[in-house]
DNA sequence: GAATTCCAATCAAACGGTTGAGCAAACTGC
DNA sequence: GCAGTTTGCTCAACCGTTTGATTGGAATTC
């Protein structure tokens, strides 16, 4: 009873180890088939027998010890404000997409829900947990990237440009909002209003930039009153819009800066008995399944959120921590035409 | 020239070595310290060393030496079918807080996005990546199940059970259908029809229970073509609405067994010029955001969605892997009653 | 046939923490 | 003043991989 080496109850984790000794071979030997290694050359009759015991072990290398040894994490994280807000689940889609195909893990966090001071989040991070990191919409961002940068954790913005870093990925919202207006200016219309998304969000102040060229480009004037700050959300949209309508001369079409505001926007219309796209023709920005299934469906400029997602993992996983990147993506804007727009009468 | 020690160019990660050395003392007090081992006595000079040490140097443990040395991650998994769908962000972001307040961070993957052969996951998961797997929405979950299994990974299922595991948390999807008969019912409807869910889902099957025996309580028959099978997607809320509203004896009253499919629903009532509520009340079960600004303000019965996911984490972190786990989540539903729903006309 | 190259592996030192065992000095009780 | 305990630390093995250095023998070169 000395010493009982045999009965041993509890399944141990299965490691290169016992795959090395089952396959009579050193674990070098194992680790670095298993990794691809040019420098070693086997003999194929060994080479099958590591595989054979690599099989009937199931043997799975412990992701620590690797994270631990080659100093890497083969991971990214993602910050997002909202899960809720299909902007960030289309970037979320693109950039996971992204990252499993170079078989890397995505660490998604949000950021209101956590209490969320930026240290938090360094404790989730920025122990070696991830080997770059995503920053989509700006909460706390400044906080974050000063931390980050300490850390020497590469950081890249993703759709919204973060003061002092130069390292962003956003879409072109200026044309999104051309385009918007464009197809308003094309339908007749002249009164032409805007739902604004939050003062102080980059995406914001460039559609709005983009929306009063367009204007200009058009000969068309924009009264002050006619561009309605709200802040993306259905309910911002709501009152935007009841403040709007309640002009003396309301605008006979609105653009809203994204789904979310102009879903709220289309609620106020309802409830001011202002039909659309009759009385007043509504266009967004953006597009979520439920664009599509409003009441009316709602003529959008589809954004290529995902393919931003996408190539932003890609720049984090190329580009070295220093090196600059401001990249628009380029994939082509969409007008989809529905049914929440229509002629200007005359 | 030939070693040269001195000028090391890059900065080394700071190691808990670093911060002994700095402090002048070994690394087990550091480490004891800070993950505060009562076993360890110090005196208060020495620990106001180490404090200085560790703020002065900015140390953060390494995420991976610690995973090793304890096998195990502080991390669980979570897997779920869609991101854009707001039940989904809703366990994610309870799961997420859950998480989070026990120091756990929490690896979120969507499942149809990513090619998704449970082997993906396994790569993903399978290696101590993560201390237990939360599986939300049963996409490919048996397989998961068998996978995760093997690997001694508990798995716990997220709103739905999965046939061959006891452990699940689910909410009263029974109830929620019968309260939304009920109101309906209140409201003097008796022509009632149902959108339901996919067959195949749990919930969706608990929620057809639910609204077959609600009526049958208030003494009401449900002809077959009352109940119109979706797919919880606005789209299939829509077709389905369509086919009811093209029977010949149509219903004036619809619940429609998830937010999604009502908005749906709603865009074909629109379509076909049928008035709601005022030719048709439409009351669905859970809720978004959105369901407050469609047009009209969806009435529906509120699911403790968030809770869910809470306590999914809560059971992972506090059962041992074989313990069964059956709840169903006790937090209050509740009817919140906007302005698609309407008194019948007699 | 000795020297060199190549092949097919093996050896062993990391990576950065954790944790039980060990140990000198200071303190207690009598 | 001495045995026994407590205090405040130090030591060193270990977690499971990776990877550069090394090796024994076979094949090739000269």
């Amino acid at each position: 009873m000395a010493s009982s080496e045999s009965a041993e109850p509890v399944a141990r984790r299965v490691t290169m180890r016992d795959v090395a000794q089952l396959a009579g071979v050193d674990v070098a030997v194992v680790s670095k088939m298993l990794s691809g290694d040019a420098s070693l050359s086997v003999r194929a009759e060994t080479r099958e027998r590591v595989q054979r015991a690599v099989a009937q072990l199931d043997y799975r290398p412990n992701y620590a010890a690797r994270s631990l040894r080659r100093s890497r994490a083969d991971a990214f994280g993602l910050i997002v404000p909202d899960f809720h807000n299909s902007v960030y689940s289309g970037i979320i889609d693109g950039a996971q997409e992204a990252a499993h195909a170079m078989n890397f893990a995505l660490l998604t966090v949000s950021a209101d829900r956590t209490g969320a001071e930026g240290a938090q989040f360094t404790d989730l991070f920025g122990n070696g947990t991830i080997d770059g990191l995503l920053v989509a919409g700006s909460a706390q961002a400044d906080e974050l990237v000063r931390l980050f940068r300490r850390s020497g954790t590469p950081v890249l913005s993703v759709n919204g440009r973060i003061p002092g870093l130069d390292r962003y990925v956003i879409l072109d919202d200026f044309s999104a909002a051309q385009q918007a207006v464009r197809h308003l200016v094309e339908l007749g219309h002249t009164r032409i209003g805007y739902i604004s998304g939050p003062r102080d969000l980059d995406t914001s102040s460039r559609r709005l930039d983009g929306f009063t060229s367009a204007m200009r480009e058009a000969g068309l004037t924009v009264p002050m009153s006619y561009v309605a700050h709200a802040d993306y959300t259905p309910r911002g949209g709501y009152h935007a819009m009841r403040t709007l309508l309640q002009l003396e001369n309301p605008p006979k079409a609105v653009l809203a800066a994204n789904v979310s505001s102009a879903l709220g926007a289309m609620s106020a219309a309802y409830a001011e008995n202002v039909s659309v796209p009759n009385d007043l023709s509504l266009i967004s920005i953006h597009d979520v399944d439920l664009a599509e299934y409003a009441s009316p469906p709602l003529t959008v400029v589809r954004m290529p959120i995902q393919e931003m997602g996408r190539q932003a993992v890609q720049l984090l996983a190329e580009k070295t921590a220093s090196e600059a990147i401001e990249r628009v993506v380029d994939a082509p804007l969409e007008l989809i035409e529905r049914q929440s727009t229509s002629r200007a009468r005359t």
